[in-house]
DNA sequence: CCCGCCAATTGTTCCAGATCAATTGTCATT
DNA sequence: AATGACAATTGATCTGGAACAATTGGCGGG
């Protein structure tokens, strides 16, 4: 199924904060000529691994996930995107290195390289930004790399939980219920778990107070101090055991 | 310790692939006046994670590694630099993500930012390159992704000694021996595995004839084809129970 | 309201890889 | 050649999370 183009897509009204900071009136007006705004619904392919790169997606509304999968059909999801995320960065025309897919129903506003292109060669700085962002990327996939290989099944959970509260901008602090648009099954593919582990961590918060959950998908952060702590790899808060042993191994020197 | 500078390092007769194919002859010898040539011996940190870059690094010379350490000790090496790559592509004069240090005695070239953002600006195709090789690190953190959580102890030594046979340039296919300068610990902070696991695969591998390896560090690959199955996650080459467990996996849908 | 479907939970068993514990190389120094 | 310091290997256990197996819960449609 092909995307969805949406009316009005072609609007000047919305907010494009990825590049509007670094063009000025007229650039800002030419690069709104430039983006379709797409829906795709829950579990819609936007773009498939190996094929031709030949759009920037930006992440209007809804959450996307980008995943891969091994020739025996073990799988993981490398990263969600969430509202202003860029999809993928790459490089132009290049094929995608993972399968984008949307996780609930969303919008995404589309870009073509081509024109993109001409643009940027009148405003280099935009360039310049797509390089920033890729930046961030791959500070983001490091950290991750590092949860996934040496991370326990507590940590990846509890740093999951905050990294969806800060990134889907959600009242989190407050005490306040949320939604999650993920399923089990795509949290345990994001963590390199199985459904079944992530479901018995997730009990064991809500039975320790630190999250209240009514349903699987509506959550609530009672204790954020302790998912931080968690997250962090610090273990128990306000135990030192832990203390001298990370001072033994750190000092092994390199 | 500080780092070396090497003396005749503005030497112009030095080849450096990354940018000179976009640069005309005035742009090369500009950017040859910025490049500083350094020296690392091993173990010698290059950068602090946390600290401020105010430098490109690109290896000319040796193997870098880039290490994240979580709170309590646990650690990652996130990557390996060869001759060529660039040591951390990020947003300029931000905090470095990880810690890079020499993993043999080493040469980088070091190019300030600030200068090399003045050329950029005459030469935009500058930026447009560094963001190309953003691209590529990216694709290749997302592989890594996958191997690290979803792989199996064989799979994931069999990718890595691939994967240093070529960004090492090392004549793997001709089945000569060649030199391993990382030492075990290395391969299993890489691999995010233990010294003793990578130890026993190794001898695995060579107990079943796939290398050769008349001390630890001189390899020599006997079965290519062995190794490449074992790295995509095929496991046995030429048995299809896997592949009837592949289809109903994939069958899941999403 | 009941039924069927699927997601999630909970219980039980199993195993790959971690951990703990010697032992064996390797090489630099005297 | 003997000594000491490490790196690597090998062996014996242990265990966190996977795999397998029911059971429970929610929701849409008749």
């Amino acid at each position: 199924m092909a995307l969805r183009l949406i009316d009005g897509g072609r609007s000047d009204s919305f907010e494009f904060p990825l590049f509007d900071s670094i063009l000025d009136r007229t650039g800002r007006r030419q690069l709104r000529r430039l983006i379709t705004l797409v829906a795709a619904t829950r579990g819609q392919v936007i773009a498939e691994e190996g094929e031709i790169s030949r759009h920037l997606f930006v992440v209007a509304d809804g959450v996307i996930k980008l995943c891969k999968v091994m020739p025996d059909g073990r799988r993981l999801i490398v990263a969600f995107r969430y509202p202003g995320d860029p999809v993928s960065l790459q490089r132009r025309d290049t094929p995608w290195p993972v399968t984008a897919r949307a996780v609930s129903d969303c919008t995404l506003h589309r870009i073509a390289w081509e024109p993109f292109g001409q643009l940027a060669k009148r405003y280099p700085a935009m360039d310049r930004a797509l390089f920033d962002l890729a930046g961030d990327d791959i500070a983001n996939l490091q950290d991750r790399l590092l949860r996934l290989g040496r991370g326990t099944t507590e940590e990846k959970l509890a740093s999951f939980i905050l990294e969806y509260c800060h990134a889907a901008r959600t009242p989190s602090s407050l005490g306040r219920e949320f939604h999650l648009p993920m399923r089990r099954s795509e949290i345990a593919e994001y963590l390199a778990l199985t459904i079944e582990s992530v479901s018995r961590v997730f009990s064991r918060f809500k039975r320790e107070r630190i999250i209240a959950m009514r349903r699987p998908s509506r959550i609530m952060v009672l204790n954020r101090p302790a998912l931080e702590a968690l997250s962090l790899g610090g273990h128990a808060v306000s135990e030192h055991g832990t203390h001298a042993n990370a001072e033994k191994i750190l000092r092994v020197g390199d």
